[in-house]
DNA sequence: CTTGCTTTTGATATCGATAACATTTATACA
DNA sequence: TGTATAAATGTTATCGATATCAAAAGCAAG
């Protein structure tokens, strides 16, 4: 049905205007030395049948692609969600469409979808973490396009970097709970072989932990994708009731938070006054929940919009770099109630 | 500094393994007849260079692109999410992959939005909604390639549809209202311009006080995107402040609903003893909240699916098309605690 | 009206892969 | 062993736009 009736090519609005088809092509762009009669007409032609610019053929005779590639864990996630919109936002006015991919917490298929996306010749490529197979390595280095990690500090960076340490980010939550004078502290994470900075953030526990001569063994790892609240409920629940005396607890990330602090509801405990709970990322559900949710912001959009300007940059003509190849953001301790 | 050493293609490749690049083409894909030790030898030979395939020249030689263009709202939205993970899973198998951009519930950068996808010769296309501008119509009916509206039911569809009708859901919840024996009823929304679901739930708000003599009065327009707790406080505040006798309100999503319930609990008042509130679209995050969030749930990763489907029959090759030219899921009324 | 310049338009080669067809090589079977 | 058939590989033309260079048209000044 529908390959029947080929679509009209460049030729054809040519032909029909009159011209040679280097003039439609000079046409229908801006700023080019065409006369203000011949662009009418071969507007007028073009409408006429419906005519829409290829840009494989154009893409592929100019050797750009116009876009570049993005990859993230998941798509159902507003902190990443909130990266990919800045980032978004930041590239639009210079033409510059965006190529998302998710890797659903799993290094082979984000290996995969390198692969995949690098098949289309973006003009730079953002992708999350600095956790790769040896071959999606490969291919980045070699892509010969710039390549940005986010939300991370890998420690071999690949090329450029915008993010912070996740280690870093999480102790800032513990030391608040020991200045709070609380020691029988806990921790709610996913599964750390899949996702780095999850598990960095445990580290950050076991930092503090550590540090202040404190029992790191208050922890459960709960299987969180593409679900996220559920793990939180369980978590809490395997948690207390295996350490009930436990003063506070940090979870991986808000929606675990969320699933924590109304479980303990549920329990007949009140947050924060039987015990602590504390998020990560800074999503907007925790800032209306009933206690508010005291989280580590970790500037999401901020990401984004930097992996934006870096791009710009470092594809800019000039080709003068000034920016460094790590910027680094700077997670803060949102204080609410919740601990 | 990137664009100095040009990538390798396939006719290096060729020449490396001592074959013509036609063998080169047909190793790299499954299923064709190469023999097993020119295929290693070649696969050996593309290692070496690290070379990737370039599809933009393969889908432009082969006049096929491998994806298909979905839009959708917003990309802050779980509903969209899901929708879009199950339609990219739906996919996945048919090596298409998916394309997606976001209007920000705009019909003009849907216009915009449209025309780069198409311009880039995408093999189907799904669309949010049935509202779109003239000309956005005009460029999907004249795209040769199958369309499917979503998330609603057009008067006039383009082509396909997979849908519900947003007016027949809202009015469950508010039948529901009814039956409790309320009459004073309010709704909570946002800019029914460029939300024509948005309005449809309206609508049926509409629709069900008229039917049971209502008024239908009760109402707060909030400007919504891309942040959607927020909206709900202010809303219910503003309702309350109006009609303080207000007994059930329903929202046009559960985030909002999430924002109005747990500012009802910030004023003091007890949800759902003192004031029923439902939601729309069972978010994750209403089956958690105290009280759980009495919701719509609309299915929003069956669209997904059956769009999905849908591309993959109509796709085929032998073309034969039994289903239905729309497709209608079913919402249902998720009765919880709030209301 | 002619020279010299700028602006506008056209002709041709080309990007990198694949389709279609042609040819060679391997394999089976009488 | 020779012929029929299948499998593997090669050759050539091509997709639709744009880069590049060349030519024509427009225009200003002498």
């Amino acid at each position: 049905m529908r390959n029947k009736t080929k679509l009209p090519t460049m030729a054809d609005v040519a032909n029909l205007a009159g011209v040679s088809s280097m003039t439609v092509s000079r046409a229908l762009k801006p700023d080019t030395s065409v006369s203000k009669a011949t662009r009418e007409k071969i507007q007028k032609a073009a409408d006429e049948l419906g005519y829409v610019l290829d840009t494989r053929a154009s893409e592929f005779s100019s050797g750009k692609s116009g876009f570049v590639a993005i990859t993230i864990p998941s798509i159902n996630n507003g902190n990443f969600a909130d990266t990919v919109r800045a980032f978004s936002d930041g590239l639009v006015e210079q033409d510059l469409q965006v190529l998302l991919g998710y890797t659903n917490y799993h290094v082979d298929r984000e290996e995969q979808l390198v692969e995949q996306l690098l098949k289309k010749r973006p003009e730079a490529i953002v992708v999350t973490g600095g956790m790769h197979t040896d071959r999606c390595r490969l291919l980045l280095e070699n892509s010969g396009i710039p390549v940005i990690e986010t939300w991370d500090i890998p420690e071999k960076p690949i090329d450029h970097v915008v993010g912070f340490s996740n280690l870093q980010a999480s102790e800032l939550m513990f030391e608040h709970f020991v200045e709070q004078g609380h020691t029988k502290i806990g921790f709610i994470g996913g599964d750390n072989s899949r996702d780095s900075r999850g598990r960095d953030r445990y580290l950050g526990f076991c930092n503090s932990m550590q540090k202040h001569g404190l029992s790191s063994e208050r922890v459960s790892f709960q299987e969180l994708a593409p679900f996220s609240m559920e793990p939180g409920a369980s978590g809490i629940r395997s948690i207390m009731k295996e350490w009930p005396d436990t003063q506070a607890v940090m979870c991986v990330s808000d929606l675990i938070a969320f699933g924590a602090i109304t479980e303990c509801q549920r329990m007949g405990m009140n947050v924060p006054d039987d015990i602590k709970i504390g998020g990560f990322g800074a999503y907007e559900l925790g800032a209306f929940l009933n206690p508010t949710i005291t989280t580590i912001d970790v500037c999401a959009a901020q990401i984004g919009k930097s992996a934006a300007e870096k791009i710009i940059e470092l594809l800019s003509v000039d080709n003068v770099i000034k920016s460094d190849k790590v910027v680094e953001t700077e997670p803060t301790l949102i204080k609410r109630q919740s601990a």
